[in-house]
This record gives C-alpha cells, structure tokens and sequence, in this order.
DNA sequence: CTTAAAATCACTTATTTAAGCGATTGATAT
DNA sequence: ATATCAATCGCTTAAATAAGTGATTTTAAG
C-alpha cells in the first residue's frame, strides 16, 4: 500500500486529491497539511512513502520543504505540483531532489499514474514540463558539445598534462619525449586553440571540453 | 487529424503498432518503413506530424534518423522508441532532437498518449527515462557546490584575469598596479587554492567554480 | 609515388614566472 | 591598543616559457 501525504494551502484541493487517492487501488492518503511550517514532525506523523508537495504555500514554499525533507528523509519521493509550468521553479524543484512535477491540470488518471511511476522509482513530469527539462538538458548538453580543434592525439595528451598543472620538462618526463618536443607540440596546441598562454589554452580546454 | 509513420525493423511490431494507432482516435498510420536508408523519401511520401522511430536498425539507426530528419523537417515530432532504456542512446536522440523516448514494453495507452503528448508541443518520456533525464540535469546543475577558498576581492579579479590568459603584466596595467603587486597576489593565490602554477590555478578556478 | 600531416629533436633569445626575502599602509576585529 | 589581514611595492635569482628557424622520420592519403 502506497502511502500519500499531501501539502497544499487550499483545503478543497487537499479533499478531492484525498478522495482520488483514497478511491484509486493500492494507495492511500490519511493525512494532509496547508503548510510546511511543521513538514519534519508531519512527516513523523503520517509516515508516507510518497509526497504530493504544492509549490506555491505561504510560509515555507514547496521547494524548500523539499530540500528540508529530503535532508532526513532522502528515501521519501516527493511529487510536485503547480499550477504553471515555471522554468525556474521547475528546475528549482528538480535540484532540490523531487522525483517529479506534474501541474495541477493533470487529469486524475495522470495523477495516479504519476504517484505509481514515482513509487516505482521512476520520475514523472506532465509533457510540457518535460519538454522544458527536455529543451534546458539539450541547451545544457550542446553547450558542452566539444569544438573540434583538430588536436592530434599527443597533443591532446599533453594539453589534458598542462591542465594537470604539469611543466613541460614534467610532462617531457611522462612522455619520454625531449622538452623541447614538447616545446613545440605546445606551439602546435597554441596555433590551433587560437590562444598564446598556457593558461588560455587550459581555460579554453576545460569551457570547451577538449578531454 | 495526426499523422504517424512509423520505422521499425520488426515487421510484427510495425503492424500492431499500425492496428493500435489506426484503432486510436484522431490519428492514423499508413505509411510503416522497416529501415531508414531512404528516410527523406518516405517522409515525402507519408507526410508524417509525427514519427515512431526504433532506434535500433541495421543501416541508418534511429538517432542518425533524427539527425536527419530534423535537418530538413524540423517541425516534425519524433519519438524514439527501445527496449532498453540504455543512458546513451537516450541522451544522443534528446540531443538530436527527439520530443520523446518511450520503451517498448509502454503500455498501448501510453504509446497513444504519447502520441498525444508530442503533438500537442510536449515531451513524452517512460518514466524510468525521465529518471535518468532528471537525475543526469541535476547532477549537471548540482555539480556547482563551489567550495570557498577564502580569496580576497582582489585575488579573485587578478585569478580572473589568469583564466583569461592574461600575463601579469597585462594584469598589472589593467589594475592599475605594479607587476610585482600581481606577483604578490599571485603566490597568495597559489598558497590558497594549494597549486604551484598558473595552469593548475586556473585549472581549479574553473573546476571549482571559483568566479 | 608524391604529398601532407604528425611526431620527433635541436638551438637561440627575450621575456615571463616562481620563490625567496622584506616592507609599508589602512582597515577590521579583538 | 594591538594583532591580523588585505593590498601595495621592491629586489633578486633561477627556472620556465614563448617564438623563431630548421630538420628528420613515419604514416596516411591522394
């Protein structure tokens, strides 16, 4: 049996949502809360294994209730809610450790189906939400998509030993080639990063993920 | 009226997909395509709103697909599909451009509602994906605990010149002091962030987050 | 077979860095 | 009031680096 404890400040929505829950098969909800103010010892008192967190409360937010709770009670899975799909308050809510963020539109069925995903161990967004963190995670991954410099294989080896913070008689030594071919890879390096320092050439090695 | 085409390299999985959303309401197939070696032609000849594409194909496979097909008609929505819900390939196809990623073992009404989903401008993703989507994002924005090394202001601006690729002297002209000052807060700044060179100082600061 | 690229080594010179020493001033905290 | 810290400046020396020029060898590609 799943266990559903609820916090929202509007006391019609924590009804109806305790009817859905009560009503769909193998999950239960016996306690809800109209705000975080007391969330540790309300957690202590309803003992759920799932959370339905609203995120816009007076007093303590939904996020910051998540992060409190999940400071304690890491294996509790907090389902979030809202009425809008805010950017910042969806990636708030993801960092703070929620398994998932469903708006409050969601049919009853999809809250359902979510609270089971979640207990499951998997996560549940609504689609627009997910095509957010879709979208941000693209920007994200792209962002740190690596430029191709053209460095040959050496010369990544010994740009990934600057880095290291290694001089060259140091990595000369490592490779078991002369100071001064290193010397000149690192003039090789220098020409095609575009760059005329170690220290460029290293910042522009880890911003653009040359590894 | 939506539009699917389908591509799978099972000709059993093309059909009952085929029966299942014909069967749907608001949307048909008529067009499947067992591989993707002529992917560009048979969009022309299906005209597809939204795509059902395996990722595993001989030939073209699936993420390539996208990448393709994206390239030309990037309004249209594609929604990958597999068995496993492997980290990698579900990555590479959100890079590529895919709205969703649903495992195979999706329940029929989970597959329409997908459908659905990416039509109506979301994203639809199994919930163990979302999973691994969450979870990857998190650790992505998360990894940003920068731990404090106790600069002072100004060491903090002369290291920022130094991930610039800026020489002390550069640095002494752009702060107005001498390059022996430079000099002085640059072996503090070693002394504190413990490195012995530009390069692992500016490795750090960038690692660390130091800004 | 010729060309091009990668990797290697060498030498030089001017500039830059690292590291060591020491010192003054002003602000803040005890 | 005194101690601590940040910021500043100065000098020195040894080591490291940047930039130039030039050359050999191997391998891959055309």
């Amino acid at each position: 049996m799943i266990v559903v404890s609820i916090f929202d400040d509007s006391i019609e929505r924590l009804d109806s949502l305790k009817i859905l829950i009560n009503w769909a098969e193998g999950m239960q909800c016996l306690h809800t809360f109209t705000n975080c103010n007391t969330v540790l010892q309300d957690i202590e008192t309803s003992k759920p294994n799932i959370i339905l967190m609203d995120i816009d409360m007076p007093g303590i937010n939904g996020i910051e209730a998540v992060k409190i709770i999940k400071e304690k009670h890491a294996h509790i899975s907090i389902l979030m809610q809202t009425v809008f799909d805010d950017n910042e308050k969806v990636f708030a809510s993801i960092c703070a450790g929620a398994a998932g963020y469903i708006l409050k539109k969601s049919s009853p069925t999809q809250i359902i189906q979510a609270i089971q995903d979640v207990y499951e161990g998997g996560a549940a967004m609504s689609s627009s939400v997910a095509k957010q963190v879709l979208q941000a995670f693209k920007t994200q991954m792209i962002l740190h998509t690596p430029t191709n410099f053209y460095l040959s294989d050496r010369e990544k080896e010994i740009l990934g030993n600057l880095v290291k913070g290694l001089s060259h008689k140091m990595i000369a030594a490592q490779c078991f080639i002369s100071v001064h071919t290193v010397n000149t890879h690192v003039k090789n390096i220098y020409e095609k990063l575009h760059v005329r320092s170690v220290s460029e050439a290293v910042a522009k090695a880890i911003k653009e993920h040359i590894l």
